[in-house]
DNA sequence: GCACCATACCTTGCGGTGCAAAGTACGCGC
DNA sequence: GCGCGTACTTTGCACCGCAAGGTATGGTGC
């Protein structure tokens, strides 16, 4: 990852990976996905959310299928493919290190700008 | 700003932040920009920067001057002005929330959903 | 003087994203 | 039947990151 294609990813959309893990709890539909970002403080229409899990399963990440029972409308649960978990993990090894880089530009006197002090 | 439309914005490009935080300090010209986030880990090509430093320049938060000195080569400097510092104050109090938005619920164990435990 | 390279800035064009808005379909209550 | 809420879908717009290419200028070697 070091220093290329990695941080390129990431200033692209976080949506697709936070919906990645919210699926790895378990599967959900469409309008669980907008209502639980939504209550986690993050803005997200249903404009953006379905287009996204559009491209997720292009992408192959997900998987989905309709689920239809007498008690609830029908609706298209979305499942983790091994794909999905395996960019979920390559996103969470990759967000510390950008809110690091991020931070330390944000607060200049900082310095939190570790591997110096090889040798005091 | 509060909730709305600033959780919005955080999901857009954080370069824009970044690049006043930059400004703050000191006055920079472009390619120094360019190479200062280079060096942090984060990729920014020049034609990244340059129309960013346009867009915040006809946003009203920097200010440019050509420099020219007998020693260098002429350049450009960008020099932050109180529109820009507001905004820059107004991200340093965002990201943080937005991150910890990110994080809770990138690490669902976690539950660093502080303000229940209202009541036990 | 001239070719060459590095610096510095700018522009174009493409692809991806977030989003509002509008549209479809269906079931429930009254 | 009518309205309302749920659920999914699509369209169209605007913005952003970026590679790639273009211009101008100054120093270095010969």
């Amino acid at each position: 990852m070091a220093t290329g294609p990695a941080a390129s990813q990431l200033r692209k959309g976080v949506l697709g990976p936070l919906v990645l893990a919210l699926l790895e709890e378990r599967e959900r539909y469409g309008l669980e996905i907008v209502r639980e970002l939504s209550t986690r403080d993050l803005v997200a229409s249903e404009g953006t959310v379905y287009p996204l899990l559009t491209r997720l399963q292009d992408a192959g990440a997900v998987e989905s299928e309709w689920v239809v029972n007498e008690r609830d409308r029908p609706r298209r649960f979305y499942r983790l493919t091994s794909t999905g978990r395996a960019e979920l993990a390559a996103f969470r090894t990759d967000w510390p290190a950008f809110t690091r880089a991020v931070d330390s530009i944000l607060t200049p006197g900082d310095d939190s700008d570790q591997q110096r002090e090889v040798h005091p």
